[in-house]
DNA sequence: AGATTTATTTTGACTATTCAAAATAGGTCG
DNA sequence: CGACCTATTTTGAATAGTCAAAATAAATCT
């Protein structure tokens, strides 16, 4: 059985390559992990003779087949947790990560499937991020964001791509959940700002970046 | 925080104490860890150093208050995990020991909170043992079994002291579940059998050792 | 008491994971 | 091209937890 360690490396690398197939440099990986550099290289060896990755010295590390089934499964172990957090035991939004970051390693394939029964097989997270199948398949669409998308359209929130408990409460309390309704009136690229306007209540100003975390489609 | 590790040490040292108060041998903690009892004096002494329990060397250890706190939690998480699986999951009682074994250690006071209210505050799992309280009061009640009981009275299964999934799995199917009603009809100490009979079903032949993991109560 | 059995402790070694700091390989830029 | 910068790797050391096997203490049994 593969160790909580391997299993976080295994979803940080699945993570940071946008579906498991580009090279993760080793700093970048190190940083997602909160590790120093060398003690990346040291384990991606290890992952590598176990076979869950390829490490190309100098350059970074893919996931193996098998290396993306396990990270997986784990990442469809922390999204169904955390939407059982939400869903069942009313948790807050913002402090769910949190947690599923320490059920993921100690939950079975057992208890996976009932939960995954429980919630009635959601295909995304409270957050927007999609869970991945039983048999490892994962929405991969690519959406638009409020820094990108065009202005004055109706737009639905589909996605909110930022897992800290600060950033989420402040998308919470601005009404930014998945499936609010809302379109860009402004969007000043000179000065970094993006106006938004909400069905419900007032305007929103967001920054680039932080309207760069939330994911839209065009509203149906 | 206290490491998995520490938090089975102590939950072990618990339950092999009556409730935290008798010297454990060394060896009988090595046994139930299922590690070898060099390891056992290693981990004691620095669980001693921690201020979790004191150990008198050669006679065996005991819980600090602290330790006896910490323990407390641990098996009340396991214990709330276990009727949560039961209860919600419909899990089958012989095999949620084996899962919450690993959740217990993974999940939070606050989710520990939430999923006790969500259970509607249960005062035992699904097997009768008591889950302590979140102050940390257990149950500690002393109850006789179909080994030692009355011959002849009318009596209620409060509890089955054993986890493992055979015989719980044999308990189950035999009707030896808590709240099941039964009176024992002859116990045989030589030939080391009891004899019983349930208000429904068919008379039932225990080894006495079986009959002493079923703690038993006067039928009101 | 002396010998023996049994439980516990000690010793030395190993695995997994980590860090700090020094060494090195690839670029890049003037 | 050669100096320089940056990412990565190496090296040496630490911590937590474990085992095997030898040493020791305590209890028991003639």
């Amino acid at each position: 059985m593969a160790t909580s360690t391997v299993e976080n490396y295994l979803k940080h690398i699945l993570l940071l390559s946008e579906g498991g197939e580009e090279l993760v440099p080793m700093g970048a990986l190190a940083e997602a992990l909160a590790v120093v550099p060398g003690t990346v290289t040291t384990m991606v060896k290890s992952l590598a003779d176990s076979g869950h990755v390829e490490h190309r010295p100098r350059q970074g590390v893919r996931l193996s087949a098998e290396g993306r089934r396990v990270a997986l499964n784990v990442l469809r172990k922390h999204r169904l947790v955390e939407t059982f957090l939400v869903n069942v035991l009313k948790m807050d939004w913002a402090t769910v990560h949190a947690e599923a970051e320490q059920l993921e390693h100690a939950i079975s394939d057992e208890v996976l499937d009932r939960l995954d029964a429980l919630l009635g097989h959601p295909t995304t997270d409270p957050h927007g991020d999609p869970i991945p199948s039983r048999q490892g398949k994962i929405d991969s669409q690519v959406y638009a964001t409020l820094a990108t998308c065009v202005v004055e359209k109706g737009l639905r929130v589909v996605r909110i791509t930022e897992q800290s408990a600060e950033f989420l409460q402040f998308a919470d309390l601005n009404g930014l959940q998945p499936g609010a309704s809302l379109r860009v009136t402004e969007r000043n690229l000179a000065a970094g700002l993006v106006s938004v306007k909400k069905t419900t209540g007032r305007p929103l100003i967001l920054s680039l970046a932080a309207a760069g975390k939330i994911l839209v489609q065009p509203a149906r």
